[in-house]
RNA sequence: UGUCCAUUGGUGUAAUGGUAGCACAUCUGACUCUGGAUCAGCCAGUCUAGGUUCGAGUCCUGGAUGGACAACCA
């Protein structure tokens, strides 16, 4: 039993408030906004908001952040919710921003009665101008000394529609020369005659981020207001409309978000590269989505394991990508049947087995779990190996069969490469061989060892299948930097996808499908095909047309192959 | 030439003034009917200069480096 006796600084904080009494129990949230789908950088600050409640008895609601109705979409509101549940998580209630917009409105009225809030006719332009820069103070706005009730009175026409967009915005009234940016007399509302996808054409101004957020948490007496390291700036800001309403005080805490080498993970970038067609979708298996991951075959085990595994702190990181793979393989290996598949088949013909036999051999389901059992395997006199497996002069080092060398076949027999067969350009098309009956099930009684050990499909009870071959989506570690004049595009793994079709199946496998969980969310089915990799059902599947996705390789290759 | 945040092996992450530890990766060996898994081992670290202290990764001051902020985005 290993249990991680440190804390990370997030637990340090909570338990230092349970303590103290400052609550008795934590309340966090997820605050997705619905523009786009859910990346393996948000299952990190879910595995955070959701673990951190479970670890301490707490709860974690959903709420969506769509107070830009221009970017928002019931689309992803979906996709949302059902990557969360996937995940393994259960909120304690779904909330949205927009629930609250008219009580945000009314607290927008006591600020500008206090005279902390102000109705700025100036130009989209003359506000950035007036802005100043990181080293120069702002100016104000000739608007800012209005008297309160005219701010109440344009307040409520700009909410009544007179006014058209980017006509006014209400501002809060703080320092102009503040030398954190987001203190400059932030914008809390800009008119937007748009259509929300849930408060339809009710408003027509809209909260900013920075005055609905927190007044959200709030209203939902959230503890922990968890969020990335960019938002450190705009705690102040976070905490004066909380002090300034006298509200229910809830704080935010910032950690550093997650980066992983070879991998995007900005919306904007993800979104273009499934608008560009550069992948077949948000769930394309490439993609660092948690559907997309979903598609690749990941568990939500894993994608959990691995968000703990790396911790979670306020520097910045680079995750490797291979912990992503391992922590996969790592639990595909404890619960992943094993199958023989051959990818890339040649043909087999053992001279001295009889002709037209076929015998069943016994082979085990996973090495790693006895429970998984047995099954019975049709062998036969024709077979198909992986045509990698075969190399007529072979180096000392080539485990795998070669003329007058013995391996075994897995579950089977030993057998002895003696001659092939080629076509006219040279192209091996069959391998003879000749087997030792006295070896079956794999093992010689005269105690005389092999150094190979291969997969192997019966030809004539092989199922054929089309099989995806998927790498990583960008070849080089920070795709993000492209030199001048290149984009991240450039940086995209030509190799990222290999179709191979005519694979060669066990029988084991004619049934593989795409399955229901308990969770009530369509999954693959996962597979370990011996010496090849872990492989899932794609959802093209269909019976007559089976088709299979590489989730990961047996053991990460590229750090060999960049070595040289 | 502003404010804020950060800096510990290759990569992550602990050590809360008292022995710099763990994980992943790499490498080596053992074992193996998957060149997988498993097991064992090696290599490797406190950004820098001062200061406080019996004692500093930790506290203080300066510097360096990296990041965030000048959307009517979140």
């Amino acid at each position: 039993m290993e249990e991680n006796l440190s804390l990370n600084f997030l637990e340090e904080i909570i338990e230092q408030g349970l303590r103290e009494g400052t609550y008795n129990s934590i309340l966090t949230r997820f605050p997705p906004e619905p523009n786009g789908y859910l990346h393996i950088g948000h299952a990190k600050s879910i595995c955070l908001n959701f673990g951190l409640a479970k670890k301490y008895g707490g709860k974690t609601n959903l709420r969506f952040d769509d107070t830009n109705p221009v970017k928002e979409d019931t689309e992803y509101v979906d996709s949302i919710q059902q990557d969360i549940r996937w995940l393994g998580f259960d909120w304690a209630g779904v909330h949205y921003a927009s629930d609250y917009f008219e009580q945000l409105y009314e607290w927008a009225i006591v600020l500008i009665k206090k005279g902390l809030a102000y109705v700025d006719d100036q130009t989209q332009e003359e506000i950035r101008a007036g802005r100043g820069t990181v080293t120069e103070p702002g100016k104000n706005s000739p608007w800012r000394d209005r008297s309160v009730e005219e701010n109440l009175d344009l307040f409520e026409r700009m909410r009544k529609g007179e006014f058209a967009d980017g006509e006014k915005v209400l501002r809060a009234k703080i320092d102009m020369a503040h030398p954190n940016m987001q203190l400059r007399d932030p914008i809390m509302y800009r008119i937007l005659h748009a259509n929300h996808h849930r408060t339809g054409d009710k408003w027509c101004i809209y909260p900013m981020y920075d005055y609905a957020h927190g007044q959200s948490d709030s209203i939902e007496h959230i503890t922990h207001s968890i969020c990335t390291l960019e938002f450190d700036i705009h705690r102040p800001l976070y905490d004066w409309f909380i002090e300034q309403l006298g509200i229910f005080p809830s704080h935010q805490y910032e950690f550093a978000r997650l980066n992983i080498n070879y991998t995007v993970m900005s919306k904007r970038k993800l979104l273009q590269l499934v608008k560009e067609h550069y992948v077949s979708g948000w769930d394309d298996p490439r993609m660092p989505t948690i559907c997309g991951f979903r598609r690749r075959g990941y568990t939500p085990e894993s994608i959990r394991n691995f968000c703990e595994d790396i911790g979670v702190a306020k520097r910045d990181n680079i995750i490797d990508y291979v912990r992503l793979e391992n922590s996969l393989r790592d639990h595909l290996n404890k619960v992943a049947p094993r199958r023989m598949a051959v990818l890339n088949p040649v043909k087999l013909v053992i001279d001295n087995y009889p002709e037209g036999q076929t015998e069943m051999l016994t082979a085990v389901n996973n090495p790693e779990n006895e429970a998984d059992g047995t099954r019975q395997v049709p062998f036969s006199r024709e077979l198909y190996i992986e045509r990698e497996d075969f190399m007529e002069d072979a180096p000392k080092k080539f485990f795998r069969l070669s003329l007058g060398r013995e391996v075994r076949l897995r579950y089977a027999y030993f057998v002895t490469a003696q001659s092939v067969e080629k076509d006219a350009e040279g192209n091996i098309t069959c391998i003879h061989c000749t087997y030792d009956p006295a070896t079956r099930g794999g093992d010689a009684p005269d105690g005389r060892k092999v150094k190979g050990t291969l997969h192997w499909v019966s030809a004539q009870h092989a199922v054929d299948a089309e099989v995806r071959m998927f790498d990583r989506l960008f070849a080089t570690e920070a795709p993000d930097e492209a030199p001048e004049g290149k984009t991240f595009l450039d940086n995209l793994n030509p190799d990222s996808l290999k179709v191979l079709q005519g694979c060669k199946l066990e029988p084991a496998l004619a049934d593989a499908r795409m399955v229901v969980n308990e969770r009530g969310i369509e999954e693959p089915m996962r597979f370990q095909f011996e010496r090849m990799g872990y492989f899932c059902t794609d959802r093209d599947s269909t019976p007559e047309h089976l088709v299979f996705n590489r989730a990961c390789s047996l053991k990460d290759t590229w750090a060999k192959i960049s070595q040289g």
